[in-house]
DNA sequence: CCATTATTGAACGAGGACGTTCAATTGAAC
DNA sequence: GTTCAATTGAACGTCCTCGTTCAATAATGG
């Protein structure tokens, strides 16, 4: 294959130059968003020549579009239904509204979500790209569980995919909202929003009535 | 007093302009974002000087500060949880779900949040102007509606701000989210969610167990 | 008519940004 | 060492932006 192996005569493209053009170009654009962001200081940040920005990158644009992806990929990487098998429904609920939450509130990802949805008027494919990344994702894996809990007996859930957006909103609430609007988190808010979730979902879709105990 | 009848001298200023200007001013910033929009643009498309701008709003910050006032207060105006007295607890809410999901996924409404949440992080204080406008005010007017279920003896909530919250994230599920990244709009996947969110938070909080029986 | 204020059009200055061009240099492969 | 591509630095052209200045004009109250 040439593709392993390109053969290629010359000098050899600098791999290092690339990813800290990419990481500058995200610094930049996801902080103070693309139009506010400077090509030139993009690569001054880099320590990189502006002309190397656009021989690899071509268009400003294209520069913002790759940045994206970047982090479309790592979202992809390091997003994960927390698969419990252990413990009670309740517990195992928890430790998945848990971990969505804490994914979902990382200051870094308000940051990128706030720029996104601001590019996704200019430029559609960016917010589709995104959705699929991350939100959609998420929600397919965790409306698996769900239906896994439903064919184990434990919940009765005609509409898994419903069923996890409604858990995933009631553990979000509205701190979702108020950080993307600026207000400091509450950490003890949250964990009363996750714990209201997973007593909310247990006594509309558990099984075991034992589960509805607590009331 | 003298703010009733000013008695300025002189030429008196056109209080038509001023609106235009500021209906331009939230056209293109809410439209383009704030760094994207130019203020002589502004000022044509307002059908005005360029120097007139200036004079009334001093600056380009004051003036994106001052459409994002006008459209609060529009927000503060036009927001209010329908008070549906009659009917069942499903039917009535199954109003308030309704009303709220129509209310927030207005584009206009999807495109002022995405460009509020944008300009938070250079300044917090816009977006603390609209959480407090919106968001907020309606969280506070349906936890006092669930509230008032609650003294009725309509049903059993311990917490009405947090169920609040729940109904609220379960209507909005993820609708809300496709809509900032630029996904269309699925009013039958809409309908559902609010019909799914009345039925778990009956389930979950109703005392009239007739509620329950459509399970 | 006069004083006073609002508005305009045009021009200006300083600065920045995008994207290009070009000669010069670097670095790897052969 | 030669070849060839990657990279650089600097400059350039074009355009746009904010914000200011200034003389001229419009509209009102007295």
């Amino acid at each position: 294959m040439s593709s392993n192996e390109p053969k290629r005569t010359g000098r050899p493209a600098d791999e290092a130059k690339r990813e800290a053009i990419l990481a500058a170009a995200a610094a930049s654009f996801f902080e103070h968003g693309f139009a506010a962001s400077s090509i030139e200081q993009i690569a001054a940040d880099a320590g990189v020549s502006k002309v190397t920005i656009y021989n690899r990158f071509g268009d400003k644009r294209a520069l913002f579009a790759a940045a994206v992806e970047v982090e479309c990929e790592q979202i992809r990487g390091s997003l994960q239904v927390p698969e419990v098998a252990s413990g009670s429904l309740r517990d195992r609920l928890t430790a998945v509204g848990e971990a969505m939450v804490a994914f979902t509130s990382r200051p870094k990802m308000v940051q990128f979500e706030r720029r996104i949805a601001a590019e996704t008027e200019h430029d559609p494919a960016v917010g589709a790209a995104f959705l699929e990344a991350g939100p959609h994702r998420m929600k397919e894996s965790f409306a698996a569980l769900i239906a896994a809990m439903h064919e184990a007996g434990e919940v009765d859930v005609a509409d898994p995919a419903l069923a996890a957006e409604q858990f995933a909103g009631m553990c979000k609430g509205m701190g979702d909202l108020e950080r993307r609007f600026g207000a400091p988190a509450d950490p003890q808010r949250n964990r009363e929003r996750i714990a209201g979730a997973v007593e909310v979902f247990c006594r509309a879709y558990a099984r075991d009535p034992s589960c509805e105990a607590e009331s």
